[in-house]
Formats: C-alpha cells, structure tokens, sequence
DNA sequence: AATACGGGGCA
DNA sequence: TGCCCAGTATT
C-alpha cells in the first residue's frame, strides 16, 4: 500500500506533486480518494464487522444461499432463515433433492417467493448438470436462474476472490456520497456511472472480497440511509457529501408516483344536427388538472360506471336528461398523464333543435365552429374527432 | 426502460 | 404513511 502523503509538503517534490493532481496533464492519474478508498474501508471494516455465519465459510452453496436470501431483505430478518436452510438443506446436494412445497415452507415470510423457485431450480441444474460444481467465474454465475450482477459479483468474489465489484444499494449510497454523484440512481445512465465507478475504486482494494463486505457493512452500519453517522467517520475529510453538508440529500432517487386512475362520465347534450349543431361545454376552474379548459358536463367516480343510469346526475341536470333521447353506446376515451390515468365514458344526448331547456350553472351552448375554438383537453378533442370530426 | 414481486422495521 | 432493505426477471 501507498504511503499517505505528508500533510504538508516538506520540499519541493511534494509541493510538485499536489499541484499535478489540478492539472490536466494528469487525467490519466487517479485522483487520491479513488486510490486511498477501498483500503481505508477495509481497515474500517476489520475492526467494526458484524459476525455473521455466512462469513466463516467460503463454501460457494453457502455464499450463494445467505446471497439469495438477503436479496432486498434486511440482515436481521435473513439471518433466522439462513440458519434454518442450513440445518435443513447442508449441502448443495440436499438442497436439490428437496421437495418444494417443503422449500418454500421454509421460505415462507420472506417474500419474493420466485427467489426460493429458482434457487431450487439451480440447485438441481448445478447437481445434475455440472456434477454438483458450483460455476466458479462472475459471467458463468450470471446465467443462473435467480442470480443477476449483484449476486454473480458477491458469489464469485467471496467464495473464489475474483476481483469484481458488488454494487448493491449500498454501495449507490455510499458512492453518491462519497463521490458527490447527484444522478438519480434509478437510471440506467447512473447504473453505468457507479458500475465504472465501482470498477475503478476495485482495482484498488487490498482484497477484493474484504473490499466488497466492507463497502456493503459500510453503507449498512455507518453511511447509512437516515442519520450517517458522519462525525465518526473515516472517510470524512474526503467526502465531497459531508464537505458540502449533502449527505441527507444523497444519493438521488427519483420516487415513482403512483398513477392515481380517474374515472369520468360525461354527457355530451347536443341540440340540432349537423352543422347547425350545438354543444352543452364549461369551463374547468376547480384547481385540478385541465383548469380552464373547457370540457362536457359530467361527473367524477371513484370506479368505472357501468351505464349512464348508473351515474348519480345531478338533479340541475335531470331536465336536460330528460328532455333528449341518448343516442348509441357509451365512447370510451383514455388519457394519460404523468401521474394520472383518466378514463372517460361519453354519452351522447341529443336535444330537439328549438329546446329551450334550462342549463346548469356555467354550462353554455356552443356551435361545431365554436368548440374547434374552444381550448379542450386532448381527451374531449379525441372524442369530439371521433364522433363529429 | 418500466414494472412486478413481499414482508418487516423505522421515522 | 412512505421509505428502504446484501435485486432479479419480465414486459
């Protein structure tokens, strides 16, 4: 390992050096976090890992097992189950030979069930196909059912010390931090970035599987989600997150909106035919999508209506109902919006031209010329293509 | 590129 | 409640 430089330049040299690092001569240099970060971790982690079972072992069944199990799961949850799949599976062998209601018995609370149906699968492929030799290279792993990069990276460098990196969600954490990345980490672009990233800061580390559990134990017990605990921090005076106070901040993650189904039932009262037609419209001024754009009257549901009948009108529009004839099926339309989808139902209820109906509040009559003019949702527009275009 | 897939812990 | 957890497979 690399000497750490003075903390002051005692000649010349040093000072030579120092300046290098801000010029671009040098792009083909790595920065000194990068060449100092994996080592510094695996000091750390010597002297702060938990003891947990799957690290006294380098057997590949085991790694894989205590891998699969902890996939999305918190330590704590997966420890009980790793212990009883042990006991009741040892080996490979006995894992392959299991009856799999009995397996997924056992896996039974965990969650993400295909994860126990593949980790069977495997089992059986590797006992009955590779003589019950687990693969024992990164891109071999991956062809496994049930093993993606992550767990192709953890197998082969815990149980053969390949040098390759895992990057897990602990690892995006603590990257983001320690390397100030601000991509939104739920990209693919930011996949890339913090997969070369991973790749680079390896190359460094002492031991490649040291390495990979000390980042892993790092971001779970010390640069953690909420509350870091920066202030006993090893990697403190390097982290571009704590120097610019951004470490609640990172890493990025752009939350998905949940898509909120709307459902609208909409009378479209038209009074005379063709060309000499008109058209029953208001305007949208609630503080809600589309205000002040003009659309038919109609209602909200919280789900699909069945029929117009179904539709609770309400009674300022009962005359108007009553007074027309609806003509044809319902139209069904959809928009959709980033956070919203709107289905919307039209009927059509056509009036004699000469009606002299009263109309609800803010609902007006408008000529075919009129509502071209009329700002519209796009939804209306489809409609109004549709039937009358 | 997005989405389904689970259940538990924690603020 | 919403977020997050030693992610992967599928569409």
């Amino acid at each position: 390992m690399k000497p750490l430089a003075p903390l002051l330049p005692v000649n010349g040299e040093n000072l030579t050096i120092i300046l290098n690092w801000q010029s671009a001569g040098n792009a083909a240099e790595e920065a000194p976090e990068v060449t100092h970060f994996g080592p510094t971790l695996e000091r750390w982690y010597e002297r702060h890992r938990r003891d947990l079972p799957w690290r006294h072992t380098t057997d590949p069944y085991r790694i894989w097992l205590s891998e699969v199990i902890l996939q999305q799961t918190r330590v704590a949850q997966g420890l009980p189950y790793y212990l009883r799949f042990i006991e009741a599976y040892p080996t490979l062998v006995d894992l392959a030979r299991a009856d799999e209601r009995e397996l997924l018995r056992l896996w039974q609370g965990l969650g993400y069930y295909s994860r126990a149906r593949n980790l069977h699968q495997t089992a059986k492929l590797i006992a009955d196909t590779k003589q019950g030799q687990f693969p024992d290279t990164y891109h071999e792993l991956l062809t496994l059912k049930g093993i993606g990069t992550y767990t192709a990276a953890a197998v082969a460098s815990f149980a053969f010390g390949e040098r390759v990196p895992v990057v897990d969600g602990n690892v995006y954490r603590v990257l983001a931090r320690v390397f100030g990345i601000e991509e939104d980490i739920t990209t693919t672009q930011a996949k890339k970035t913090f997969a070369a990233l991973a790749t680079r800061l390896m190359a460094h580390a002492v031991d490649p599987a040291t390495y990979n559990q000390a980042i892993m134990e790092f971001g779970a017990i010390q640069c953690t989600p909420v509350a870091p605990d920066c202030l006993l921090c090893p990697v403190q005076q390097q982290c571009r997150a704590y120097l610019t106070g951004r470490q609640h901040k990172l890493p990025v993650k752009k939350k998905k909106a949940p898509v909120r189904e709307r459902f609208f039932t909409y009378f479209v009262f038209r009074r005379g035919e063709g060309e000499a037609a008109q058209f029953a419209l208001r305007e949208r001024t609630q503080r809600d999508i589309w205000q002040n754009l003009y659309e038919f009257y109609g209602t909200e549901t919280d789900e699909p209506a069945p029929n117009w009948r179904s539709v609770d009108v309400p009674g300022e529009a009962n005359n108007l109902v009553e007074a027309g004839v609806l003509v044809g099926p319902a139209i069904a339309e959809q928009q959709l919006l980033s956070h919203q989808r709107v289905k919307a139902f039209f009927y059509e209820i056509a009036l004699p031209e000469a009606d002299k109906t009263a109309l609800p509040e803010g609902l007006r009559w408008f000529t075919r010329a009129d509502v071209e003019q009329l700002p519209k949702p796009v939804l209306i527009t489809a409609y109004f293509e549709k039937q009358f275009g």
